[in-house]
DNA sequence: CATGAATGAGCCTTCATTCAT
DNA sequence: CATGAATGAAGGCTCATTCAT
């Protein structure tokens, strides 16, 4: 009756377990449906809790968003990391594959990963108030980054301009797979991206890009016009 | 400007602006919000008509849903066509370059014609029933279309891979401004692209494909490795 | 504009035909659907004519569905007259299978006037304003009639109540064909009534009741207890 | 008679009540007006409950409506069952009697009771998707007991069809009072059936068959022709 | 801490009816 | 006489949230 000791359920888990299951399977379905799609009732039967829990948890549906957000942004920037295993010292050629690499195998990438990529390009096109500390904790710090990386490449003194827009280039071609999949799938009948061929997108892109940067760089030494 | 003359009283309005009134209502609440989260209250609401026209005209939401896509996609292409006043004899660098101009505009134009990118963007992220239909019927012509030039620019016998990433190349930087521009807004505090910034948009993108297709011709015939 | 000649409508069809169409149409859907499940949008589609036309011509629904009462009554009373062509001075006999092929075939005939059984059943198990006048000008001349033979075979002097208990009997028999038709048809897969069948049950219903009724005049001289 | 102590607060009664008192209400409207003509807020509004609940016990309408019939069908069994207190080696003439008189009560019967007769009247007349279930679970096994003792009055090996015609005579007769109770009224201003007029009606209808049945019997055999 | 039951607001849809032509 | 367009009321259902235990 009273709260003396650590209390179990009915199935013997711990109160955190409850929690993170939710959040686990909320970060599935959002991911799948969207925010407005899902229904906490639908989470709450996948997840195997209590209607009511979500509520207790999380306050409401959309203190579980936020917090689901947060989670999977955790979990995939620490399996790949923005460096990918390169140093500031290394050529920026080679800084700028690994970031490329590591870029699209966060938000393309199969099972747990993928699932940040999908709920990220939702929040693009259909911002919630968590995009404000999105942009600041976890794009901002991307794209300055890659900006850093681009302005290397692009020789000395290019405008500040043509570092964003080549930056843009660069990460607009990323994207591109991870929102446009649901139209690639219809025009391709490609199914999936496997790690194969998230490898090939990855070459390419980088391929691509350096090309481009690189006729930037000779031709104009780094500035337009 | 004003509505002059046409209108006579309460009820005597053209049969035709009853549908035309709610297909633009329509059209602008759905690009703001998406279809789920709209609701077709607010939409008669706003355009002043009985909630049951709605029914009337287009049987149900995802008629009018349809119907709107329909419209906008129309007015678009009136607007800005896709080969943009190029003949197929041109170079391919120009036909690239009004590909690009007339996609970018239309995706980003102000006014009537953003809604489309809007309702496109939504249609990516999050597709409804109508996807299969606004694939075969705007995204593959434009793809297709897209590819041929891309191919001529590869040189001779490009490998048909080569030809698709580097499409999907040219088409990711574009779109990356469409879907990503809340971000873009808060990454810059750059409000709303005018026509100006399109057009530095347009160019940018062109250049940088130019010079990466072209590096791919050059160095290696249009083959990959 | 004026209304100086007989109009004809694009169709070339004089008002009564819309109007007899209407009647025709509504009769089918009345009887199969119900009232309340009955649209008009569906009559009229049914019957070709605008959605507006039955309320210019029976004023609403209701007045429409009095009005195909009215009309398939007349229509079903026609063709199958209560006496059935025997006269007041046969034997009783007689007369119980004259009323009862008739009244039978009057509610299980096919086609049209099958019809008039089916709504006759939906007016029993739930009355419109339209049952009143219904079991005034139908059903009392009806069981009035019943009433009169039944008396003259029960002999001399039997009680009213027997009169009355045994011609429900006689048409209780008769309407459980029509009302448990849906039961009958699964409980023993017998789809529909043919001629045949009609007149089997008929016979049987006759013989059933002579019997009975016989046994009630012989063994009480029609008086019960 | 008084809800004494159950009731403690506003929002405290046990779960089970609210379910019942739906089960309830809804039984009686349904049985009034018919699963078409009924609407959910009616019935939540009667029994004092969000409209919401239905959905929550039930599912929906049509899940509310198979409860209620499976409810009233057990209330009616286990107070009127089909024996009604006859054993099967009583001989058949008073188990007729038995069964008519419990069939006849479970239809016609007062207050909790006749809500199930009028339930399965409109299933007659305007069949839902519960029929196939009632005929199979209610229906069969009434008829088959019916059909049985019906086959020992006739005597040794009667014609099937006879069988089944007599049967139907019988449970003719019974329905009549049931489905017929508007018309009645309005025939001979009788108002309602109290516990005598239904033993009455009763005892003629078992009067009569057995009169009927007898002399199918005797005269033929058991054998039509 | 956790739960099943209950709530109220709101959504899409349907329908009979009316209106101006 | 007849019509297509438009209306307003209502119905079934869903959902996030709250309540008492």
């Amino acid at each position: 009756m009273f709260d003396t000791i650590k209390q179990t359920n009915v199935t013997g888990e711990t109160p955190a377990d409850t929690r993170k299951r939710i959040l686990e399977t909320a970060g599935e379905v959002f991911a799948m449906s969207g925010y407005r799609n899902t229904t906490i009732r639908e989470i709450c039967r996948s997840a195997g809790v209590n209607i009511a829990a979500v509520n207790y948890h999380f306050g409401n549906k959309e203190g579980l968003y936020l917090a689901v957000l947060k989670y999977r942004q955790e979990v995939a920037f620490r399996k790949y990391p923005l460096d990918f295993g390169t140093a500031s010292t290394d050529p920026p050629e080679e800084r700028l594959r690994a970031f490329i690499r590591s870029f699209v195998t966060r938000i393309l990438g199969e099972g747990e990963v993928s699932r940040f990529g999908r709920l990220m390009a939702r929040e693009y096109i259909e911002p919630t108030n968590a995009l404000d500390t999105v942009v600041e904790e976890t794009i901002r710090p991307l794209f300055t980054r890659l900006s850093s990386i681009v302005r290397q490449l692009l020789g000395r003194k290019p405008k500040e301009e043509t570092v964003r827009l080549c930056s843009a280039s660069v990460v607009g071609q990323c994207l591109y797979f991870l929102y446009a999949a649901p139209v690639i799938k219809r025009l391709f009948q490609q199914p999936e991206f496997g790690p194969k061929e998230i490898e090939a997108i990855a070459d390419h892109i980088a391929e691509f890009s350096l090309y481009a940067i690189g006729s930037f760089a000779v031709r104009k030494g780094g500035e337009k016009g």
